[in-house]
DNA sequence: AACTTTATTCAATTTACATCA
DNA sequence: GCTGATGTAAATTGAATAAAG
């Protein structure tokens, strides 16, 4: 297919009264040997250009550019190539709007993040705390079992309650975890870990906020949360 | 339906000019 | 005042797409 035969503006003669600097900038230069005479629009013709710009919803159709083109004693294709770049101006601002509010919005859920993430430690440190009183206080109740002992025998007791909830007067709660183990096995974890003091079960359920410079945002046992590959800034 | 022509758009790039250190 | 670096707007290029004949 053959491409249409453009005007080649630069071999337009452009009178210096159709198009001048702004008058902040200094008058110069002689052109370029290839004969390019390329100069700015008048304040005026940008005004113009722009509100109709914005008027017609960044499109212009040929009858309005012919006749704009005569107003601002310009060329038709000069009248395209600016609205051109004006769209492709318009667009890299937009994009940098949008930048910001994602980015705006992504510190906000990375600062919930570590609200929640503090909030869980301290239930955590508060659960092994009642552990360790239920220990030494043992009685009647449903949580009379020992915790703590050692990580076998918690297991042990724990999977016997969650084989038997009914019978052992205990309700486990069942949040629809998308996960393979249920909520009985995630207070199993909980509990492993806790009890023989490795930190390592913690680690299973959150992983590293930051990671490589990047970020990766993972909540695994409740829901199937999945931010990753969110490392657009550096 | 398949083709050519014409017109338009966009992304990427080049060019000319203004400004500043 | 000259010069090189830099930023920006105007213009070009090449490809894609659509409408009309």
């Amino acid at each position: 297919m053959e491409r249409p035969e453009y005007i080649k503006i630069q071999n337009l003669e452009v009178a210096s009264s159709q198009t001048c600097p702004t008058p902040r900038r200094k008058k110069k230069k002689k052109k370029k040997s290839n004969n390019m005479n390329k100069r700015r629009f008048s304040d005026e013709q940008i005004r113009s250009l722009e509100s109709i710009f914005y008027s017609s919803d960044s499109k212009l159709d040929s009858r309005k550019k012919v006749q704009l083109a005569a107003e601002l004693g310009l060329q038709p294709r000069q009248i395209s190539i600016w609205f051109q770049n004006r769209r492709a101006r318009w667009k890299s601002k937009q994009m940098e709007n949008d930048f910001r509010s994602l980015r705006a919005s992504y510190d906000n859920l990375a600062s919930q993040f570590r609200t929640l993430q503090e909030e869980n430690n301290s239930l955590l440190s508060q659960l092994q705390k009642l552990g360790e009183l239920v220990q030494e206080e043992p009685g009647e109740g449903c949580y009379s079992t020992n915790f703590g002992k050692n990580a076998d025998e918690n297991q042990a007791k724990l999977e016997i309650l969650e084989d038997e909830p009914e019978q052992n007067g205990v309700t486990y709660l069942n949040n629809n975890s998308k996960t393979e183990n249920g909520g009985g096995h995630q207070a199993t974890h909980l509990l492993e870990g806790r009890s023989n003091g490795n930190s390592h079960s913690e680690e299973q359920v959150w992983c590293d906020f930051e990671s490589d410079g990047g970020v990766i945002f993972e909540y695994q046992p409740c829901s199937s949360l999945h931010l990753q590959g969110l490392s657009f800034w550096g």
